[in-house]
DNA sequence: TTCCAGGTAATTGTTAACAATCAAGATGAC
DNA sequence: GTCATCTTGATTGTTAACAATTACCTGGAA
């Protein structure tokens, strides 16, 4: 019982509370998924994982429950879960919905951050381009360095609603998609200077420019992915694909 | 067993599949939850809930899990579970997020809805003026067939995960706020014509517009209940809590 | 060979009992 | 009288066994 702390060895980092054995369970799992150690599609049974993890199946049902929540497992009853498998388009869908919320994050960040919380968005910007020097071509802690910027936006509008959807609820299958599909980028130059210019209208207080300025930068982000996905699709198919990618947005009915 | 039916006698109408003990219970807490009938606050505790539906403390914690995911009940760990207290802080930061999203949705439904789901839109305006016409100081009937209006262009949007954020996540969130601050609105005129031009908009395939004039309808539906609660106040400070109210989208820091 | 049916094995849903934690009330000391 | 500590009750967390549904596999017939 009081060996808990010594059955969770290794850096565990940041983890808020693990108080119960389903909690720790589901951190465990979690990580897992995120880091694609379970793969996509991967069949999550039962009794397998309860003895994996040395537990019984209550709190591991439990565990289950909440990763079903963020979306990371679908279950069906009496059949059984997986973990999820993205598709091309649900991480377009993502999107667009991560476009409504950021921008609107980005619009109250302006009116309601504090200098302080300024202050570390600055931070952050420095904190990257300084790991941007030495790596040009960098890939994984620049992504989620990117994600940290997002993530303080998201804090400083200081909506706790909005900040449980986007932080607790999507945050996750934001970094599940980017193992999936290995996202690159190659646009790290712009998204700097994107990244700069946000927090720029956030410190003047403009809600409205803040808030124009994140929508273009999540929008661009999103062309950005599909059009380096329709690369993969077929390299011979490089024009006509590039055109699907652009008519998605403007396709009328 | 078999009269499992039986057990829930009166019209459980849209019902989706209640194939486990847990559905079906979660179903009927997450109706008395909305209904009012278990009152904000309220201590759920497991050894009444699972005797008063007359199944065992399992299925009903999966049933409270999902109800948690749902934010109709908060759960704190060795301790135990309330019914959520909805303050008006939480209600202005949740019409914040359904301004972000719902304009989303009406943007993509102008490029995605087809004529059918257009056509049922119309038909669900029709049913409200009918109904307007007869009781034009209505209140409950009226605010489901405002619900329905907002639900079918999220399903116009035909994106998945912002159905799912919208109509599974936050629509029951939706329906209690109403039955707790029974927010009577009072501007059923002027709704009606913002939720015809938005269908006008919509029709015409002009996503800009649509999106414009559904972020203006949810917006001014926010300042009418913040207006209405500042009434609630104190009838004394009338000028000074409209003030206040208009104040807060204003606000800089 | 292909399709359908039945049976078997495994997995999920459910239950009841046990263990650990928390909250409240009683008891005692200062 | 007030505060701290202990005890007691109840509630939550956890476990293991039982029941029911599903999926797979085997066998046989068309």
């Amino acid at each position: 019982m009081t060996d808990d702390l010594s059955s969770t060895p290794q850096g565990d980092t940041d983890l808020p509370e693990v108080r119960t054995l389903a909690e720790r369970v589901f951190h465990q799992l979690q990580r897992a998924i995120v880091r694609g150690e379970l793969p996509p599609g991967t069949r999550i049974t039962e009794p397998e994982l309860s003895s994996r993890y040395g537990i019984s199946r209550g709190p591991l049902r439990e565990a289950m429950r909440r990763l079903e929540t963020y979306r990371l497992i679908e279950r069906v009853p009496h059949v059984g879960a997986r973990v999820v498998k993205l598709s091309m388009d649900e991480l377009l869908e993502l999107f667009d919905v991560r476009e409504a919320l950021e921008s609107m994050a980005a619009r109250l960040a302006a009116q309601h951050m504090t200098a302080e919380e300024i202050a570390g968005l600055r931070e952050v910007l420095a904190v990257h381009e300084r790991q941007g020097d030495l790596a040009s071509g960098e890939a994984y802690y620049q992504r989620e360095g990117d994600l940290d910027f997002h993530y303080r936006i998201v804090q400083g509008s200081h909506n706790r609603m909005l900040m449980t959807i986007l932080c607790d609820d999507l945050y996750y299958l934001v970094r599940l998609y980017r193992t999936q599909f290995s996202a690159s980028g190659k646009r790290p130059q712009r998204a700097f200077v994107e990244h700069h210019r946000i927090v720029d209208a956030i410190e003047a207080g403009d809600a409205e420019l803040s808030e124009l300025l994140m929508r273009r930068h999540v929008s661009a982000s999103r062309e950005n992915v599909a059009a380096s996905y329709a690369l993969t699709l077929g390299e011979e198919k490089v024009a006509s694909a590039d055109t699907t990618a652009t008519s998605v947005k403007h396709s009328g009915r």
